[in-house]
DNA sequence: ATGGAGGCGCACA
DNA sequence: CTGTGCGCCTCCA
């Protein structure tokens, strides 16, 4: 547990169901934008039970991506999905709809490239 | 301390 | 839109 993933959780368990940030976003917030990768790797260390609402976190594109971890692609699908947030027809998430910042929670945008 | 890997993001062709 | 290259940062052995 480093000062940075402690970050990172403490932001990502602020996210509100039925809402999601990038990867990018989460890095953003932390004073870090260049450190969107080392987001995921810090939500990769989650355990399973974690309270962390890690399957929040998607890619920049509105995108599931997972490829091989604990936590696996389909189970964040299914998560989001139990959460209201719908995926398209692609697989991306609409940012104008699901996006969350913690400035403007109502409004929403900002989280993503838009 | 060092080296390799990983749930990213952006620029280019 | 697809494929490739590079930078950034943390995690684990």
């Amino acid at each position: 547990m480093t000062e940075f993933s402690a970050r990172v959780y403490d932001l990502v368990r602020r996210i509100p169901p039925g809402k999601v940030v990038s990867y990018g976003a989460v890095a953003a917030m932390l004073g870090r934008p260049r450190a969107a990768r080392a987001v995921g790797t810090a939500l990769a260390a989650l355990p399973d039970g974690t309270d962390v609402p890690w399957w929040r976190v998607i890619s920049a594109t509105g995108e599931i991506s997972i490829r091989r971890t604990d936590h696996l692609p389909a189970r964040q699908r299914a998560l989001l999905r139990a959460e209201g947030v719908r995926f398209g027809r692609r697989g991306r998430v609409d940012w104008r709809r699901y996006g969350w910042s913690p400035e403007e929670p109502d409004a929403g945008e900002g989280a993503g490239p838009g």
